[in-house]
DNA sequence: TATACACACTCTAACGTTTTCGTGTTGATA
DNA sequence: TATCAACACGAAAACGTTAGAGTGTGTATA
């Protein structure tokens, strides 16, 4: 095991103090000319690099953020991790992951460890679907009275104030719909979440204004809400058999293809007898025969957008609070399938 | 900013010095009984939990691992991931999260600065194809030297001694082609990366074993290598134009399902007139249509024993270098493709 | 009554930095 | 020759913790 050369070492051997090395490798002239030359240069050669502990100890900033995500198997927090992932190193940030799976205590536990230990000095989160549903923010505000910043993306909730960045999920059902609408369309049936899930209920908002703008009568028979995600590919079937309808929105992408393949089952031709619709950033719509067309919803501008409100806010000084909400404008992909 | 509450903080509040407090903490008998629950009460109330940086700092080990993957947006490393984090969390580790998008300088960069900085305490990688292509591995036989632990994960080399997870990606292409073979497949292509990749060599060995064992004439002209994966879509497309074969395999996901979709506007069958094999942890083959028989890997497990060699090597005081190479094995879910 | 020793603490150094303040040496100025 | 900056550097405290080496009691042993 190499110990890793410090200060002291580069000091003793060049017979200097501690403090005149460090100075030296910060180019400070109050150190002479020649010293500093030398010190560098000797630094060089033994590949010195500060140990970032005691840096972070001596002015308490670890240049760690938490990335709290519900689930990582999922092709929209896999994006957003990318996006933020990238900003933050850029920035000389680190990124540690940690994945709730849905569960409230993992998300409180781990985000009081990371908080009071002093591990990170702020944190990018996306709730869990039981944090959701409890309604239970405590761990947030928590956090934001200690005085560290938190931008909450994606799955947020407006009882706890803070930097925020959404997707106009509302805007982009919209836009899904009306593109449906406009074609023809003249029932459309929506696969949805159940309402406690913030970007579920308001795509079904988004859903319900656009029939509305298009007068075309709601008919609550036309939504499926599934709130057993485990058999949902039954559930969804089941809803096909029984209902009938010429186009169809998921608002993801495992909801739109198995839907899709349940109408093709029954002997429905896509997009002829019926279109579909997704919400997704990844391949599963991409590569469904035939391609499926999908609000996009852009998770790594989400994760970039994150990273950099999260840090800007790390490296101003001021106490402000100017809470800012950042919307990412998510585009409608059109293929086959409509 | 409400500050963090320190051991001086109980101390002086308490009137007993920090050692005392420390210890009391830590429920250790060299403080009398009273003392140590008035500690600890004190501490609880107030949720006093230690400051990690300064325990980093004491014994130098910062309870962070670190992760390298190539690519984040990619079912099988997303999944690696996952195991990570689960096992790493249940055993009190951090994650941080690495993507060094295929590049060869971005790894050796941050991984420099992870190891001299004292960031994290060892490292799980999967190489970048550019670090393949490069064949230079002296970043991590530096972080060996420097005594880090290091599990190399799927895209490994045998030219740096360490801990190793893999997969059967021999036995498990092996077993796929003899299961096409065993239905009766003469022609059996095969869609594959450069040979540079590891995992993309094993696979062709196996491929090629199995045709060997199987007494069928191994004929190049069924290999396609995809050298720019930006076309890979028309290279698969002009690959099956000019070909005939009755069974294809796909060394990931995405060539398999185009490879199929490329055979279905073909007017093929699937999987009468074609059968489709691909790799694939993910959504992409099992929601296809037909659902494509895949080769899985089960990313979660490689993770999750990576992550358990790590921290078995962090743990144990033992310079031993007994490394070993766990080998993870793959199984074959036959879907409607085969 | 001297000795030993367990007990319950406190002191101190150490981890590797950064930064403020202090200090000895120059060379220039009055 | 006394005075005073400017210069180049060192000493020391601080960040929050841990752990081994003291220290001062009180009680049991010889």
């Amino acid at each position: 095991m190499k110990r890793k050369i410090t200060l002291k070492d580069i000091a003793k051997e060049l017979d200097v103090s501690i403090s005149t090395v460090s100075k030296a490798l910060k180019n400070s002239n109050e150190i002479g000319f020649d010293t500093r030359e030398k010190v560098q240069a000797f630094a060089k050669l033994y590949n010195y690099k500060p140990n970032n502990i005691a840096v972070s100890l001596q002015n308490s900033r670890t240049k760690h953020i938490a990335l709290f995500i519900p689930e990582i198997v999922h092709d929209f927090f896999t994006t957003v991790l990318k996006g933020v992932e990238e900003v933050a190193h850029k920035n000389g940030y680190n990124v540690l992951v940690c994945v709730s799976n849905e569960s409230f205590e993992k998300e409180v536990l781990s985000m009081e460890m990371f908080a009071r230990g002093g591990i990170v000095d702020g944190f990018i989160i996306s709730l869990s679907k039981e944090t959701q549903l409890k309604e239970d923010y405590n761990h947030l505000i928590e956090i934001e009275n200690q005085g560290m910043p938190l931008v909450m993306i994606d799955r947020i909730t407006d009882k706890v104030i803070s930097d925020k960045v959404i997707v106009d999920d509302m805007r982009g059902s919209y836009t899904a719909i009306s593109h449906l609408i406009n074609q023809g369309r003249k029932r459309i049936a929506l696969i949805t979440t159940e309402d406690y899930i913030s970007v579920g209920s308001l795509r079904k908002k988004g859903y319900k204004k656009a029939l509305a703008d298009h007068d075309i009568e709601l008919d609550e028979r036309l939504i499926l809400t599934i709130n057993n995600i485990e058999d949902s590919d039954k559930a969804i079937e089941k809803f096909i058999r029984e209902t009938t309808f010429d186009a169809v929105m998921g608002v993801n992408d495992v909801f739109a293809v198995v839907a899709m393949k349940a109408l093709q089952n029954q002997g429905k031709k896509i997009p002829e007898d019926v279109a579909i619709i997704g919400f997704s950033d990844g391949k599963l719509l991409k590569y469904a025969a035939p391609t499926i067309s999908a609000v996009n919803q852009h998770g790594d501008e989400m994760g970039k957008a994150a990273a950099q409100m999260l840090i800007d806010r790390l490296e101003s000084d001021k106490e402000a609070e100017n809470y800012k909400t950042t919307v990412i404008t998510t585009t409608l992909i059109e293929r086959e399938s409509t």
